[in-house]
Formats: C-alpha cells, structure tokens, sequence
DNA sequence: GTCATTGCAAAGGATTTGCAGTTCC
DNA sequence: GGAACTGCAAATCCTTTGCAATGAC
C-alpha cells in the first residue's frame, strides 16, 4: 500500500501528535521497510533528508510512535530492538544464521486454540509465533555452523 | 526432576565442557529455576556460594552453556537476556504488567502446520509460541494501564 | 504563546573484551 | 603441562535522560 504525507498526517493528528518532517520521514521510513529495522537503520535511511538530525531522535520518536500504537515493537535478539509498523496480526521467521527476519501472514497462525496448563486467572490478550531456521542463502553458505543463540 | 551432582558433571563432559564449582552452581540454578533468571539473577542466586565470583563468570557460563546447546536464551524483551534450562519444546506466556515468564507446555502448540508465503528456500528447524496478557495479580492492580512495549 | 519536539552531550545499564592468575583434565 | 576457566577492570554497545533551543498547533 502506498501511503501519503496527507494519511501520515491525518494518523498522528489521530493520536495526538505533531507532523514534524523529521516524525513523518522516520514513520515513512518505516511504513516502507520490508525488513524490521532498527533505530539506527531508520537513522541511517532518514539522515540524508536531515543532515542534522540526531539518533537520538530517532529513539525518542519511535517511542511515541509506539506509545501511540502506530507501531510495533519486534523483541526477537534482546541485542538491538527492532520495530514494525504492520500492524496486521501476524508472525515472523527468523534466520538463525544472517538474522533476517520475515513477516509471516499465514491467517491460520492467528487462531491458535487457547492452550491449557496456564494460570486460571491469566487473561490472554494475543500470541505470536515465531519461526527459526535457515534462508536458502545461509544454507549455501554455511551448511551447518549456524550461530546458536537466540532461541527463545 | 532431580538432578544430580554427576548427572551435571556428566552432561558437561559431553559437551567437552570442564566442571568447575561455578559452572555446576550456575547450571544447576538454572535448573532448578521455574522463572526465567536474567544473569544477574544467577549471580544472586549463586554469590552466597562464591563470595568471590563475578558476574562476567555468570556471562561467560551462560554463553558456553548456550553454545553448548544445554540451555536456551529466551529473548521476550530486547531489554535483557533471560536463560532457560528446560529444552523440551515448549512455549511461553508473558504477563505485560510485571513480564513474569511462564512456560506453557500445552504439545498441540509443537505440531504447527507449516506456514506458506515464505520463501521456498527457507529451512524451518523449529517454532516458538509466546502468549502475552495479564497476569491475575497484574489485572487486580492495574485495571487497565499497561505496559504498550514489547509486542512481536 | 505554549508545549511538544528536536539536537546535542552526557549518563545509564547490559554485555563483552583484555589480560593475568588459577584450575581442571 | 596446557588449554580452559575465573576474576577484575575497562571498554563497548544500545538506549535513555537532561536541558536549552526550536517549531507545530
């Protein structure tokens, strides 16, 4: 989908937040990113439009923007946090070996049967899974000797 | 299950690992735990054992272990690494009030039918389930307010 | 005009690295 | 005896915080 700099702007007046150039290109950026990048690779893709922005800003609105809502937050290393801003239910596949991770879309992952064993008072409010294993490109190029952390 | 002093000892040896005092104190903490410890965690639980231990130690253990294959580094936020010792496949459910950990061993949740729209060349090795709500005390107390971090 | 936002610098917390001394195999 | 392990300190990396200046509403 493409998204506009009148829909951008209609979404943070939405929530309550200032259209500022650097807010929306972050956002943009996002909006536009298959992969999940970052604070830093926003950073990077945004600085040449603002030369004098700083990584800090970065952080600083991608906090607000997941305040809001607008955006997820994808803990899958607990190394660097990395952020999504597709919304739509749905679930990730991670490679062990480059760390590249994929949005899964798969509709029958999101209605798992309520799995038993869990406190009776623990109110479930959603679920996501998350897949591991090797891209055809790691499984060329390493055949085995894949990094073993981050299992989860 | 109860482990024993040489069932740790012997586990290691597989693994070509050394047996120090530390390791075994470390492991078997870690074993013996239903939470998921942080590092520091296990420094607590097992300083009173080792006055002098550091809490690199703790770091470089938990990093042979996981390398080793004999724990899992549970990574639920981006925040801090949290470890688990308990390798049968199993999922989790994650409070967003207090982030307690609790292991959910419900084994329909193992047999996940393969996702489609990924790609062809992607080797899927395994899957996670991670469940997130509120816990009964984390309702009692906040009603509502909760932590929007950390999604997935 | 006011208050959120920005930029810069500095602090903070978690984890890693370097290195000398120790200990298990 | 030698490689792996430990302890300590310092470094590194990611992220947050403090504060003055700026700019959106």
């Amino acid at each position: 989908m493409e998204i506009s700099f009148s829909d951008i702007k209609r979404k943070f007046q939405e929530c309550g937040l200032k259209t500022t150039p650097q807010r929306t290109a972050i956002y943009d950026a996002l909006l536009r990113s298959t992969a999940h990048p970052t604070a830093e690779d926003l950073f990077v893709k945004v600085a040449p439009q603002f030369p004098m922005m700083s990584l800090n800003t970065v952080y600083y609105t991608l906090g607000v923007l997941r305040t809001s809502g607008l955006i997820h937050e994808v803990n899958i290393g607990h190394t660097r946090a990395r952020f999504d801003a597709n919304l739509t239910p749905h679930h990730h596949l991670i490679c062990l070996g480059c760390q590249t991770i994929v949005d899964v879309m798969d509709p029958r992952l999101n209605r798992l049967t309520s799995p038993f064993g869990i406190p009776k008072d623990f109110e479930i409010t959603g679920h996501q899974v998350v897949f591991r294993g090797l891209c055809g490109s790691c499984r060329r190029h390493t055949g085995r000797s894949i990094n073993h952390s981050s299992s989860g």
